[in-house]
DNA sequence: CCGCGAATGTAATAGCATATAACTTAGAAT
DNA sequence: ATTCTAAGTTATATGCTATTACATTCGCGG
């Protein structure tokens, strides 16, 4: 195994790790471009193969898609992990959000490779993307820090996940430059980290409250 | 002018209308597959005419894109204004969100073409896509049905119209199957609409009682 | 009514990307 | 050592974008 963003070494017939290498190439390509940036052939030349060595490893160009994304999925979630567990003032879900929106923001072709594109709209229930994205929306759960009451916790995921989503594209589309922009995209998030807090704390005491009655 | 999805008539040199068909047809093809389903090749088969006929009407594939994807964001909004206008029992807001909903999802190839593209995420400031994107959120804030009350209102559009936007997103992914599913998308666009206008009507509230206590 | 220029379409072709087939090399396994 | 297999190469077919040079039609002024 050797490093996975190094060219084949001249004179040498094997690249060593391919597969790999060309995930990350293909996940550099993305930061800009998103996933129409990918392009075997480019990916290749970079990585000083042949044009067709990469069928070797991923049948199409969609199997290469679905295996940058699904990388991409991972790194997303490491980095939701890490702003999750470091030590800070502010509450895990606050991190989660203001981590979403910098790695959606920074990172946007990538995030709109996860997200935005024909393959992942079209991923089959059960494939290792819609399994990625269900791990990615367990940390969102994991970030309410409240307890499982029926299903409010997973509509509160749900909502500020949405919202999250919301606020990236939207950012990333330029919608909040003009008189919009009075609200910085981290103070949306911010307020909608807020609202979930509110709402998920009503909601569980209510439910609490309901409970006891009912015993 | 003749019928804009009709292929040019036999024997005859001129299409009568390409431009306008080929947009036509464009929105057609993405209505599955997003931008990647638009092919100018393909186009110009379906329209009966020679492949490099459409570069006459668009210097490149990205320009008819574009003309595609405002077109669609012209379509959008009449579809809004519809649903604001038709009567109904529910809120102007509410009937935005839902209509946006639909949209979203029963045209989400479209609907990824106007939000999640390239295209759109790489366009101008000032340019005819950019503006398309400020005239449909125009209409956000006017289904609000609030004054102008510093940015208070412009605040709350952007909120309602991300939240909207990720719901789309996420339910056309697939994230709503599964015990997720237990919240409709209907449901939580509902809740963000009611969030949206009792934030709206507290902040109004608040902002007019302290003009007086000003004055 | 004619003719001429602009607009619009066609044919031919270059260039690039995906993908496959047939062949080659290196490493591992017995 | 021999052989099998994984991984890479060259050559090639196919499809899409885009340009160039040429052809046709429309419309307008004379």
């Amino acid at each position: 195994m050797r490093s996975q963003l190094a060219r084949k070494p001249e004179n040498t017939y094997h690249h060593g790790d391919l597969r790999d290498a060309l995930i990350k190439a293909a996940l550099r390509e993305a930061e800009q471009g998103g996933a129409e940036a990918i392009s075997i052939k480019a990916l290749a030349k970079q990585l000083g193969v042949s044009q067709p060595a990469p069928y070797r490893h991923f049948a199409d160009r969609e199997a290469l898609l679905a295996a940058a994304t699904a990388e991409a999925f991972r790194q997303f979630s490491a980095m939701l992990r890490e702003a999750m567990t470091k030590p800070s003032k502010q509450s895990k879900l606050s991190r989660l959000a203001q981590a979403t929106l910098d790695f959606g923001l920074r990172r946007n072709g990538v995030y709109r490779l996860m997200f935005a594109s024909r393959t992942v709209s079209c991923a089959a229930k059960g494939s290792e993307l819609h399994e990625a994205t269900r791990e990615t929306f367990a940390l969102v759960i994991e970030a309410l820090e409240a307890p499982a009451v029926g299903y409010l916790r997973e509509r509160q995921a749900l909502k500020i996940w949405a919202a999250l989503h919301g606020v990236v594209m939207l950012a990333a589309q330029g919608l909040f430059t003009g008189e919009a922009a009075h609200a910085t995209r981290e103070e949306l998030v911010e307020d909608f980290v807020n609202e979930t807090k509110a709402a998920l704390a009503v909601a569980i005491k209510d439910a609490q409250r309901r409970k006891k009655a009912g015993a």
